[in-house]
DNA sequence: CAATAATCGAGACGGTACGTCACGTCTTCTT
DNA sequence: AAGAAGACGTGACGTACCGTCTCGATTATTG
């Protein structure tokens, strides 16, 4: 794990005293995390120089690298820290309709100016394998083991195989919306969506 | 205008007589697609500098500027250069053989050493339109052309549905390989390639 | 010698034949040699670049390097071209009066567009000796010579002592108009001029 | 507006405290200099670089542009920052023994190594009047002030006119030998100096 | 009249230095 | 001890000229 940041929580256990010296600063954290956010809406991964989100934090460059050894773990962090508790599934009975609603959720976020930074972050993580296992980590997986969740109802309801691979599956329902959003070849839509969901679930039929 | 290189054909019509002063060195231009390909697959887009190119394929500086604007359409160019004419679908009177021949191909080119060039121009496209443009124009649209013609083979033959979306179920089989090709999430395997046709063809039949 | 240009007339003595081959283009090296001047009088000798003589004469840059080795080369050319014939010495029966009168044409020359070319020229002859003998020889050179019998006049009218070293007396003269022209601390006035040469002149008399 | 480093005294008044940040390496500012009047001596300004002051001087090129605009600014600060001590005026009772002293004392720094850095001043002084002004301020002007003395002092032994123009007499003394020193056309040599002490101080006396 | 030869313009070539920018590290004073 | 400030050495950026080269076109002499 490289980044310091959210490890530093100390909550629970030993009950360490604190450190001496000046305690670090909360407000510079979240000035620095948020200028980050801010500056790759605007500009992408590749034109946010740690410079410029120093200067638009009001923070020392230093400051910056205490705590985040470069700028993937920077964004990483920032990304995080500004994932919402948004994108649960619904449970209405229907494996279908459960689906759909999170995944036009998903599509929402996409389209809107976080979508900028998901990208930017998947653009990061192909040249850094920290920063694309992060967002496996805290963004994917969370919201996979709730999916995981979803299909086994539907199993159980009998509308899917019981035998199902569920990866496989997940992943037919995810990837064209992934490839839509990074190849950006057909427009991603909220109808897209649905009849995604027919086609794929479709074939995961008993 | 400057033409970006591969728009330099000048093949029919005109007849236009080659333009005063020394002619474009096809060498030059050689070499520097090579070493953009060769220092692309060694470190990744973020560590590609015109410098290291120019010093790599002995040239100056200057001649890599002097046909190509920036570093994207350089690579760009070189992948598409280096795109060579595999990849093809095969007719062996099956929709199934034939798509998971070609996926298998596919998968095979993403984790090869070309496999980090795709990324990389997917990586750099999500900052610079230009570059995800070139790589839907030079790479995707002419295999999805194929593609094409070979659902319309599995229409007339009765193995799917006449009115497919062929869009839609094309995205459904190579979404799901580009997911997990940028996010690595799960293994890119043949049987994957496999299972995935099966899903997915499944729901597509009449 | 350098530069070929001059040297080419071959006008009287061997009456050789032109050699075969297309002779060289006069109206070229004048094109040449008038942009020179043109851009030297504007930006002086540092910024004046052989692309932009070539581009302002209309003229390949190869044929700038085929007749004059370098810059200074050059210069020196141009200069000794834009040489006119002016600046001669009256003979008004005065020393004081033939001196002051020639030394006010060449402060009005220096204080005119040909100045700068002059500062140019001296400017590059500091780091190129061909440069500064080459202002030596055709400019002054021929001057002092005039100079000399302007003086041998006045040494035997009396106005000045027989045995007055000549070139100290003209560096006297002329040394404090070149200090004022290139440092310009002072102005450069015709007042100037005629107090310098009472003074000195005020110095060599019997 | 960035001081030109010389202008960072802060000497009396105000008594500033130092401003936030690293303060700037004194070390590194010495290096340049020594750097810039080695090259200066070895190759002349057109030939200095400051890619090569950098290098030669261990220094980032970033240093050296923070604090100097441009190659000028730092010739001139090179050149001011070696001007010693020397080159005082003698008070011997005569004016023709103190000028002449100092006279030959100039002189022989002409002929010396700085001559060199002292032609490159002058040189790109044609070009840039910041440089010529400098030179005029930080060389000339102090000298001058001495020399103003030293005149005065003749005056009032009756070895001078008493309405003698000080900078007339100064030019025409310091005139010839800036000449002889930048066209070469003849030696520059002790007697040189005796002589034209002669000869223009004979035009002076009363 | 054709062949030969040197020039011309244009402009691409491999280079060098330019002046700028961001990197990640450091040194200072302040909190 | 952490903070803001900002200078440091490093190295790539994209640009401007350098002096050389390779083109087709032009203009002369020679066979």
């Amino acid at each position: 794990m490289r980044q310091k940041s959210l490890a530093s929580g100390n909550h629970g256990g030993a009950r360490r005293k604190r450190p001496p010296g000046r305690p670090r600063s909360e407000q510079a954290r979240l000035a620095i995390l948020r200028s980050t956010l801010q500056l790759l809406g605007e500009n992408g991964f590749s034109d946010l120089s740690i410079e410029a989100v120093a200067a638009d934090a009001g923070v020392g460059k230093a400051t910056v690298y205490r705590w985040w050894p470069d700028k993937a773990a920077l964004i990483t962090d920032a990304f995080a820290s500004s994932t919402g508790q948004k994108l649960h599934f619904p449970d209405t009975g229907s494996v279908h309709t459960d689906m759909s609603q999170q995944m036009r959720q998903l599509v929402k976020i996409f389209l809107s100016r976080r979508g900028r930074i998901v990208s930017a972050i998947l653009a990061a993580g192909q040249s850094d394998r920290d920063v694309i296992a992060a967002f496996r980590d805290r963004f994917m997986k969370p919201r996979r083991h709730e999916a995981y969740a979803t299909l086994q109802r539907g199993v159980q309801r009998g509308e899917l195989r019981k035998n199902v691979d569920m990866d496989l599956l997940l992943d037919s329902l995810y990837g064209p919306i992934y490839m839509r959003f990074l190849i950006r070849h057909r427009k991603l839509t909220p109808d897209f969506v649905d009849r995604l969901c027919d086609l794929v679930l479709a074939g995961a039929r008993p």
